[in-house]
DNA sequence: TTGTATGCGTTATCAT
DNA sequence: ATGATAACGCATACAA
């Protein structure tokens, strides 16, 4: 392996002078530079990244805390597409980036731990599950730490727009002229208080009763439960007119309910998903949701964390709301 | 930052003894080793991975190249499961992973280069893109690699079965009835070479002729294309009575291509897919393709990996071929 | 402008 | 069974 040492011996100067040469320190000579970055390139030089983490506790290498508790092996697409956005702009801004986990070499390591093992500058945290105390005691430490839908005090989070996501679902549902809408959501989460709150309030301001029974706690990603609540909905005297999907997989679920009891979309029920993954606009119907925008989410986390590597002391946290957008399919049928 | 010497200090031992107990040396003392040990605990030590890959040129470390290439921003279900599995695997193994990229710290630097710089333990690739040199040059470098459908000479790889997978698709249709079989296959790359010949080969076999026209290059994942291509097949005198699609998104721009134009799957013309992704059985019709069995690809590598890295000199590469299963839905006519 | 010296935290070798 | 010492590769404060 070529070291900085061998560069200097080369040259014919002392390993600082390399140090400096190839770190564009401003208190070496123009020809000295010249030599021994050609020197440092014909000897194909690379250096050494522990070795420099260890001098300068800087590792230029982000941590992230990935969880997608896909049920069923289902990938979530929302999820990566926010990693994709992550990794790019991480990249772009010379971070690598590190999967985050709960082992390493053998034994047992909480997230902190790893965390400081590797001394990651900053890390990032995209899951749901912001309940767990191991998730909790990471967002809480000293390291900089960005998270994903859900907003920890003072650090820096990128949050979906769900409040907004939920009520302009609700708005566009009421303006088709729907006024018994029912709203099956995921299991308890930060995000699913958001929407269910959201949910609420709009229903109240259009003047739209929520039936007890129109709300229906569910699972996330999980079109079985959510054809069995399909099926609890449209057995009630007064059914809805129209489902809120907890998001477009589960959607899938509530179609194979209807249609089991032969029943069609949008003909004798309307239905509305969350997301907005890409498949969701080849269906036929093509569905009505809300498109996340999780490859912005990913990048401007990236740039939130990198700022607050960067600035250390003097970051002050933001938190950035990205706003969705509503694709109106066909599920929604017009009533008159 | 507790260290070791700190932990020698409390104990009134020296820095070499702490860590050989730390690690479990035979020739510590009983009650030393359990002394430092709660010492260690109560402290809130953690060790400093710089420090030890320095001294040790051991990093637990993997680093994957991991490129999607993902047309119009589509996350491709396919790679993100088998980055899941990858992940997974790699974590019970007791490595952490890592992103390999070109940039890094602001100056470029090129796959391997990046790799050395962070003293990756191995390498594992996942892309399509086997024809970049920056990518050749990695998997041809002295880190323990391993590869994901595509083989280097003397390297380890895991390899879906397109082979196997293509000519059990053909012989399924052939089954149903079909003598007019097209095929609309992706940008040639290793994957697509072999699905290719697996297709003439089949139909050889079969005494399926394959007119001039029935089989056309497209590129993976592209519903746009797809569609084209639909067109100009079903503008041929004669048109096929079944398209295979070069994957589960590709076939949705087909299917709806064949809708423009008043047609209908199966009814008037029939479709195949290709990885078995979840919604393609969400699909009504459901779709008939071939599931790749990806989250195990993902860990099979990564255990392949695993063994290359602790195996070294002896190790000898490994071949694995994971097949698929075909996922027979209703996009494919029985003829008479 | 260049070099010397020191230390980052750890492990490994060799004495004791 | 324990410790002193050196070394991994690099960057920096300071001396020359």
């Amino acid at each position: 392996m070529v070291t900085i040492k061998a560069i200097a011996a080369r040259c014919g100067c002392s390993p600082a002078t390399v140090s400096k040469a190839l770190n564009g320190a401003p208190d070496v000579g123009r020809d000295m530079v010249k030599k021994i970055r050609s020197a440092a390139a014909e000897m194909g030089y690379i250096p050494n990244g522990a070795a420099r983490a260890l001098k300068t506790a800087r590792t230029y290498n982000l941590g992230l805390l990935f969880q997608e508790f896909s049920h069923s092996g289902l990938a979530h697409e929302f999820f990566s597409l926010m990693l994709n956005g992550f990794k790019s702009r991480a990249e772009e801004l010379g971070y690598d980036i590190s999967f985050i986990s709960s082992h390493l070499e053998g034994r047992g390591f909480s997230y902190v731990e790893h965390a400081r093992y590797r001394k990651f500058d900053g890390v990032a945290v995209i899951t749901v599950n912001y309940d767990d105390p191991a998730v909790r005691e990471l967002a809480e430490s000293d390291i900089p730490t960005v998270t994903v839908d859900y907003e920890f005090p003072g650090r820096g989070c990128v949050m979906s727009d769900n409040d907004q996501g939920v009520a302009d679902l609700v708005q566009y549902v009421h303006s088709m002229g729907h006024r018994r809408i029912a709203f099956i959501h995921g299991e308890q989460t930060a995000v699913t208080r958001t929407r269910l709150a959201a949910f609420f309030r709009t229903c109240g301001q259009l003047g739209v009763p929520v039936p007890k029974g129109y709300v229906i706690e569910g699972v996330y990603h999980d079109p079985d439960f959510a054809a069995v609540a399909t099926e609890r909905l449209l057995n009630m005297p007064e059914p809805p007119t129209c489902i809120l999907y907890p998001d477009d997989i589960s959607y899938m679920g509530g179609l194979e309910a209807a249609e089991r009891r032969g029943l069609s979309i949008p003909e004798d029920v309307s239905a509305v998903g969350y997301d907005g993954i890409a498949m969701s606009q080849f269906l036929r119907p093509s569905l009505t949701t809300m498109r996340q925008n999780a490859p912005l989410m990913g990048a401007r986390a990236a740039e939130e964390l990198s700022r607050a590597v960067t600035e250390g002391r003097a970051y002050s946290p933001e938190r950035i709301v990205i706003p969705g957008v509503l694709l109106a399919g066909e599920t929604v049928k017009r009533l008159k």
